[in-house]
RNA sequence: GUGGACGUCGCCUAGCGGUCAAGGCGCCAGGCUGUGGCCCUGGAGAUCGCGGGUUCGAAUCCCGCCGUCCACCCCA
C-alpha cells in the first residue's frame, strides 16, 4: 500500500478496539494514584532543552541522541519531553511547593518522545504513567512508589513480573567507587569490547550492565557497588529492603542495575516481564535527592518512578488479559419505508436523551440489509419502525441475542431498553 | 547510530521472470419484496510499499529510499 501520508516512524493510531486497554490502564492508575494520596499533575509537551540536558545528563543516550530539540520562532531552543521527571521538578520549584506539607506527591500521565530505532514496544512518541513523591528522603517512601507501581501490574493482573532493585550511592560515596571501578578494569580494558571502553571513559558505571560475552567475566569479578556505599546509603537501603518484606514485595537484588539517567542516587528499580526482550522493562524509577537543588531550589530529597502504558499493554496482550466489557450499543434503529426516516431518526435522538446507546440506520437500505448492521454493530436490540408501526405509533423490539420481539408503544419501548 | 529479516486488495496469505495477479476473512448486494447470526450466489476492492535499473518481458532479479519486525545501543 502506498499513501501520500502515514503516521510518523515510530509513532501509531490508538484504534477504537485499542482504546478499552488504554482505559483499562489509565484508569486504574489514576484511581491507585488517587488511592496512594497522589495528586495529578500535568506539564507542557515541550519545555526547554536545557532543562533535560542538565539533569538527565549531558553524556546520556537521552540527551546525545534521542531528543526531539527545535527552535521556536523567537530562538529559544525547545525538546519534546524525552521523559517525566524533570518537567514535574520544574514545577515543583516553580509553583512554590516547598511552601505545601512535604512530601509533595505527584502523578502524570504524559506522551513522551525518544528518537530511537523503533520495535515492538518501543515508540518515538509514547506513554507514561509516572508518580513523584517530593521532598522527604525518607525510605518509606521508595517503598511506597514502589508498592504503587507493583499493585498496578497487580491489578491489571500481570503476573510472572521480576522486581530488580539496587542502591548506586550518592554524591558522598558514588564518586569513589566509581574510582574504583575504573582502578579494576584499568588493566582489563583489552579483554572488554569496544564499547566498554568508551563506557570507561565516559559513563563508567555502565560497565556493569553490558551485556557482551567477553565482558561477562570482567563484569562478575568487578567490586559490587552495594559493597561500598556510604554509611547513611547502606542504611537507606537496608530500611527499604525491610520495608519491601514488611509490604510482602518480591524483589531480586541486581547489582549491575544502573538507569539511564545521571540523576538518581541511591534506589533504583526496575520491573520485567517474564518474556525478556531487548526493550523490556515495563516500569523502572529511583531516588533522585540531587535533582531539584540541580534546578537551583534547596536541596530537596525526592523519588518516583515511570512505566510504559504501550509496553503494559503489549504485556496484558501476550497474557490475554482482557479490559473490562464496554458498554457496547443498545439499540439499532431500522427503518422499512423512507415515510419512517424521519421517525427513525428521533426514535435514535430519544434514546440517546435517556441514556441509550443508540445509531439509526441509513441510506435505505432492505430491513434485511438493516438487521445485518445491527448484527455486526453488536447491538443488543434493533428497533423496527416500518409501515404499520408509524400508523399505529408503535415500534417492533426485538432482541438479538433470542430474536425475540414484540410491539408496542414508542414510551413503552424507551422504557424497557431503559432497564 | 550498527547488523539482519520482511513489505501482494481493509486484514491474512498464494504466486517467486512470460495470458486480464489467485484464495480466505471482512465489506456490499441477492437467494427470503417486514427481520440478523448459518448456508449459497454475485459484486466492489491491489498503480504487487515508493523510485530507479537489468530484460523482448518483472509482483518475481539488482540498487536506493520509506515502513514494519528482530538483534545491538539504550530505554518505557
Amino acid at each position: 500500500m502506498s499513501l501520500r501520508y502515514q503516521a510518523p516512524r515510530g509513532t501509531q493510531d490508538i484504534l477504537p478496539e485499542d482504546q478499552p486497554y488504554w482505559d483499562w490502564v489509565r484508569e486504574t492508575a489514576a484511581r491507585l494514584a488517587t488511592l496512594f494520596g497522589y495528586g495529578r499533575i500535568d506539564t507542557p509537551i515541550f519545555e526547554p532543552a536545557a532543562l533535560f540536558i542538565r539533569t538527565t545528563g549531558e553524556a546520556t543516550d537521552i540527551v546525545q541522541k534521542e531528543m526531539y530539540v527545535f527552535h521556536d520562532r523567537g530562538g529559544q531552543e525547545l525538546a519534546l519531553r524525552p521523559e517525566g521527571t524533570a518537567p514535574v521538578c520544574r514545577a515543583y520549584l516553580e509553583h512554590g511547593m516547598q511552601a505545601r506539607p512535604q512530601p509533595v506527591r505527584l502523578w502524570y500521565i504524559a506522551p513522551i518522545f525518544r528518537y530511537d530505532r523503533p520495535q515492538a514496544g518501543r515508540y518515538r512518541q509514547h506513554h507514561q504513567f509516572g508518580v513523584e513523591a517530593i521532598g522527604d528522603g525518607s525510605p518509606l517512601l521508595d517503598a511506597e512508589v514502589i508498592e504503587l507501581l507493583w499493585r498496578l501490574y497487580q491489578e491489571l493482573g500481570l503476573s510472572g513480573l521480576s522486581l530488580r532493585l539496587n542502591s548506586i550511592g550518592d554524591r558522598n560515596c558514588r564518586p569513589a567507587y566509581v574510582q574504583l571501578l575504573r582502578d579494576y578494569y584499568r588493566d582489563k580494558l583489552d579483554s572488554v569490547c569496544t564499547d566498554c571502553r568508551q563506557r570507561y571513559e565516559r559513563n563508567p558505571l555502565r560497565l556493569l550492565d553490558c551485556k557482551q560475552e567477553p565482558c561477562q567475566p570482567v563484569i562478575a569479578g568487578a567490586p559490587p557497588i552495594t559493597d561500598h556505599l556510604c554509611r547513611e546509603c547502606a542504611q537507606h537501603f537496608s530500611q527499604l529492603r525491610e520495608c519491601l518484606e514488611g509490604l510482602g514485595i518480591p524483589y531480586e537484588l541486581e547489582p549491575r542495575l544502573v538507569r539511564g539517567f545521571d540523576y538518581y542516587t541511591r534506589t533504583v528499580f526496575e520491573v520485567h516481564p517474564p518474556v525478556e526482550g531487548a526493550q523490556s522493562a515495563l516500569g523502572g524509577g529511583g531516588r533522585y535527592d540531587g535533582l531539584i537543588q540541580e534546578l537551583g531550589g534547596p536541596p530537596t530529597p525526592a523519588v518516583g518512578f515511570g512505566t510504559g502504558i504501550e509496553r503494559i499493554i503489549l504485556n496484558l496482550k501476550r497474557q490475554e488479559a482482557l479490559p473490562p466489557a464496554e458498554g457496547g450499543l443498545d439499540a439499532f434503529v431500522a427503518y422499512q419505508t423512507p415515510e419512517a426516516r424521519l421517525a427513525a431518526l428521533r426514535l435514535a435522538s430519544r434514546l440517546r436523551r435517556e441514556g441509550i446507546a443508540a445509531v439509526v440506520a441509513t441510506g435505505d437500505r432492505s430491513l434485511k440489509a438493516q438487521m445485518r448492521q445491527a448484527d455486526a454493530r453488536g447491538a443488543r436490540y434493533a428497533l423496527i419502525l416500518g409501515q404499520r408501526e408509524l400508523e399505529a405509533g408503535t415500534v417492533t423490539v426485538r432482541r438479538l441475542a433470542d430474536g425475540q420481539q414484540q410491539t408496542m408503544p414508542l414510551d413503552q419501548a424507551v422504557a424497557q431498553l431503559r432497564r
